[in-house]
DNA sequence: AGCTTGTTCTAGTAGTCGTAGAACAAATAT
DNA sequence: ATATTTGTTCTACGACTACTAGAACAAGCT
């Protein structure tokens, strides 16, 4: 559980969040059924707002990454993609072919996204 | 030259066009030293205000995508990725994977932005 | 009963988004 | 040379978002 956000960044906080518990979830760093601090302990430990931290965590459950339950806190939902080998490698793979051909991190997520909505 | 621009969306009306020149620049459609339409013409097809298509331009340039020169408009860079049919397989296999494991797009596109970043 | 925790409400400040108008400078066209 | 085109820079305004803050509330746990 050790997230860093960064104040002074570009992207919004609660999306910053957003994205640490994702990718914490999607590497197994948080199971399914693991428990997440509580908003207002999360809120304290990365001097944030718990309106700041709740807006993350009600994100995520949308997206079906997290369950939220008033008295019980937020923990990660219990359906998560189990075998994430083969994205990895196709992940690795495209990285390496993005990089021989100079594109920018910008261009290729522009392209992953735009593949993935069709 | 057909962009669409949607002011409901949640996507800022800028970003939005700068994905769409970045994607019509990746996949061919613009050349390299093409012009692209003059600022208060695209502004006016697209209803929308020069100042915003100019803060499209402007990150384009920031990012090479484009150059920017008074007088004169805005141009596809010259150096641009030759052969993308390598990144385009990549990402074919990768949006594949990807629905295979029942991974969300934003899921899978935060995992390629944070391998990109390293 | 008491505590924990998410939910909902109001509210205030700061910043971004988008629009608008104007003046300006470099490149081009006549 | 002169006029036109085009990006650059400036100020300004209304609408919206981001973040913080405090309070009251409801569901679950001890």
């Amino acid at each position: 559980m050790m997230w860093r956000i960064d104040p002074g960044g570009d992207e919004p906080l609660y999306a910053q969040l957003v994205t640490q518990v994702r990718l914490a979830v999607a590497h197994g760093e948080l199971r399914p059924g693991e428990r997440l601090p509580a908003a207002r302990e999360l809120a304290a430990s990365l001097d944030l707002n718990m309106h700041t931290v709740l807006r993350a965590y009600q994100l995520l459950r949308d997206d079906g990454v997290v369950e939220l339950r008033r008295g019980r806190g937020a923990m990660v939902a219990a359906r998560q993609p189990a075998d994430l080998t083969a994205v990895e490698r196709a992940i690795a793979d495209l990285v390496d072919a993005a990089r021989r051909a100079h594109l920018s991190t910008e261009t290729t997520t522009t392209l992953v996204k735009e593949a993935m909505h069709r």
